[in-house]
RNA sequence: GGACCGGUAGUUCAGUUGGUUAGAAUGCCGCCCUGUCACGGCGGAGGUCGCGGGUUCGAGUCCCGUCCGGUCCGCCA
């Protein structure tokens, strides 16, 4: 037997015990005969004594960091306990102990608070994850998959699993691709999403599916974006989506009680898209904190006339610009013109894209001070602080120029000063439902129509009459926004937390007429139809259930909770910024064997 | 496809205007130490400054190219 107890798990109860313990030296410290040794696994530390007896041993194998050694010894209360770890109140002291197996000196700390960086971790990510950091993270993990299992299993999912060799529609995301062996010049495709077959399984009457599954997207990474990740994907039957949003919600509260003990209250706010644009310029607005976009263009006449008007010596940026937006920053008037000179820098970096940055500092004696004092009088200023609720105190940040880059622009610096007012706390969960979403998204580099979420998504009811009396075509691609595809909204949601999104999902087409429409729609003839989803239209015909479903990303989720923005360290073994595994140095390059079996030849 | 930041000892970093022998901390090795737990003290070893080219009397430092890593934009139904 290689051990009777962990290292995480003896105390005062244990004393005077013969126990035996097995593990990695985390530390050694000596004292002239005797030696203190931390001895470390997954459950915790314990302090090994070795007294003068060993000495000899120990000089003829000395021990080092990561040594993975046995000792046999007897619980001990300590003269000095060390209050910071579980078993700081005894030690052991070691009669018999054995070197099970060397080790060389790591290249890192093996500590919470390591000394190794990122891409040396990542080679040797087996001795990054003996890490307690990283272990507490894949804990937290594996506790929000238990939550989510149990609820689900609690409510009657069943967990059905679907193929990871299916076929490559190239709708959406990029794809993975497998070539196959025994079918010549024909490839398989990695699954972007269960999608279709979950569907499929709805159609068979399983009305209650889950997986906590591994999806693939050949696209370029993010610190949030993995190209392997998994996805907690459910789909139900017989549903709506009001039943949909009550059941996940709940299962989010669940997950949150579970992992992180907290009791979130009330039900999760719901936005529509168009509001969400509108008021926080993204489709996955940080609730945290207020700070909304004010369109200063509509607010009203007198303001338009105020910023627009050239009647006081003009001022182009505004004057010209097609949509201006304001923030409010709270209690900020004491911003120095340094700091508002960084900000113009920062919302001038190339991912911004603005031209520049206009204030209206709010003084708290009733005052004005502004960047373009010489073109707003006082009173247009006033106008201006009132049209957008600042007092005294409060500064104002205005953004000048074209709707869609002004908006997104004003979104980020609207992030950027919740970061710097320190309004975003990560133990704050704020969950949020954002609904109503568009249909379609009008590709311009491709002209044609593509599916906002994706092509199996629901029209509202209402706006289905839109969808089959209008032609898709368009006339003029530059005016595109004209077209009445624009208005058409689905039934889908997405689930945000704290400025993330987390979750989407939509009900789906059931009717296969109705799907057809929609490829068309998509620029897709019959035979293509046909070729990429026969199998799901024929499926449609032999009585598909009324469906839906969501599916939540399960690492993003995992990294918020644990509050941390970036997914890799809640990933065992996860792939650095290229898609490359670091580690075991993959991808690579194949045997010409291989390729000769697959009938494959590489481009010289 | 693009932008920005970084690459110097095993590791994390500093390195001024281009100027003598490239430093610190930590880790590692040796000696001392019977109550430490970030142990302490003394001593020591350890460098192709990512790679290639250029400018210069002289390059870690400036220029060009390239590779690697990170963050972001595009992309991600």
């Amino acid at each position: 037997m290689y051990r009777t107890h962990t290292c995480g798990e003896l105390n005062m109860s244990h004393t005077g015990k013969e126990v035996t313990l097995a593990g990695w030296v985390q530390t050694i410290r000596k004292f002239g005969s005797i030696t203190f040794v931390d001895l470390r696994d997954r459950y915790g530390i314990t302090q090994l004594l070795f007294n003068e007896h060993h000495n000899d041993k120990l000089d003829a194998q000395p021990l080092g960091r990561e040594f993975v050694i046995q000792v046999k010894g007897t619980v001990l209360e300590r003269s000095n306990k060390n209050p910071n770890i579980p078993t700081g109140e005894v030690e052991i002291e070691v009669s018999e102990f054995a070197v099970l197996n060397k080790s060389a000196v790591p290249p890192f700390t093996i500590e919470d608070d390591t000394d190794g960086g990122e891409e040396l971790r990542m080679k040797y990510r087996y001795l990054d994850l003996r890490r307690g950091a990283v272990r507490k993270n894949l804990e937290l993990r594996y506790a929000v998959n238990r939550a989510a299992r149990n609820y689900l299993h609690g409510e009657g999912f069943m967990d059905i699993e679907t193929p990871f060799l299916i076929k490559s529609t190239p709708e959406g995301a990029r794809d993975f691709v497998v070539p196959s062996r025994m079918n010549e010049g024909e490839f398989y495709a990695l699954p972007q999403s269960p999608q279709t077959f979950k569907q499929l399984l709805m159609v068979s009457g399983y009305d209650r599916y889950y997986q906590i599954v591994k999806c693939f997207r050949d696209e370029d990474l993010r610190a949030d974006r993995q190209p392997e990740f998994t996805q907690i994907d459910c789909e139900m039957a017989f549903v709506e989506q009001e039943d949909i949003l009550n059941m996940f919600e709940r299962m989010t509260k669940s997950i949150v009680k579970d992992v992180k003990g907290l009791e979130l209250n009330g039900d999760f706010p719901r936005m529509t898209w168009d509001d969400a644009m509108w008021h926080y310029g993204n489709d996955k607005p940080d609730i945290r904190f207020e700070m909304k976009l004010q369109n200063l263009k509509v607010k009203n006449e007198v303001l338009v006339e105020a910023i627009t008007s050239d009647a006081e010596g003009g001022f182009k940026v505004t004057a010209d610009a097609q949509t201006i937006l304001a923030i409010v920053v709270k209690g900020a008037s004491e911003y120095t013109r340094k700091q508002l000179d960084e900000l113009t820098e920062w919302v001038k970096r190339p991912q911004i894209g603005m031209t520049g940055l206009l204030y209206v500092r709010c003084n708290a004696d009733g005052t004005y001070k502004s960047s373009v004092d010489k073109f707003y009088s006082e009173a247009r200023q006033k106008a201006i602080a009132e049209a957008c609720g600042a007092q005294g105190g409060d500064l104002i940040l205005i953004l000048a120029g074209m709707e869609d880059r002004t908006r997104k622009a004003m979104s980020e610096l609207r992030l950027e000063m919740g970061n710097r007012l320190g309004l975003r706390n990560k133990e704050d969960f704020k969950f949020l439902w954002v609904t109503d979403f568009p249909l379609f998204e009008f590709a311009e580099e491709e002209n044609r129509w593509v599916a906002r979420h994706h092509p199996f998504t629901a029209p509202k009811p209402d706006h289905i009459a839109v969808m089959i009396n209008n032609d898709p075509k368009i006339d003029n691609p530059t005016e595109y926004f004209k077209h009445p595809y624009n208005d058409i909204k689905a039934n889908a949601y997405d689930i945000v937390l704290n400025g993330t999104e987390i979750g989407g999902g939509s009900i789906r087409i059931f009717q296969r007429e109705l799907q057809e429409k929609m490829f068309a729609a998509l620029g897709m003839d019959d035979e293509e139809q046909q070729h990429k989803f026969g199998f799901l239209l024929g499926a449609f015909e032999y009585g598909a259930p009324p469906h839906g479903g969501i599916a939540l990303g399960f690492d993003r989720l995992c990294a918020l909770l644990g509050g941390h923005e970036s997914i890799r360290d809640f990933i065992a073994f996860p792939k650095n910024n290229s898609g490359r595994d670091v580690m075991i140095d993959a991808p690579s390059t194949i045997d010409q064997k291989q390729l000769d079996e697959l009938k494959i030849s590489l481009k010289a």
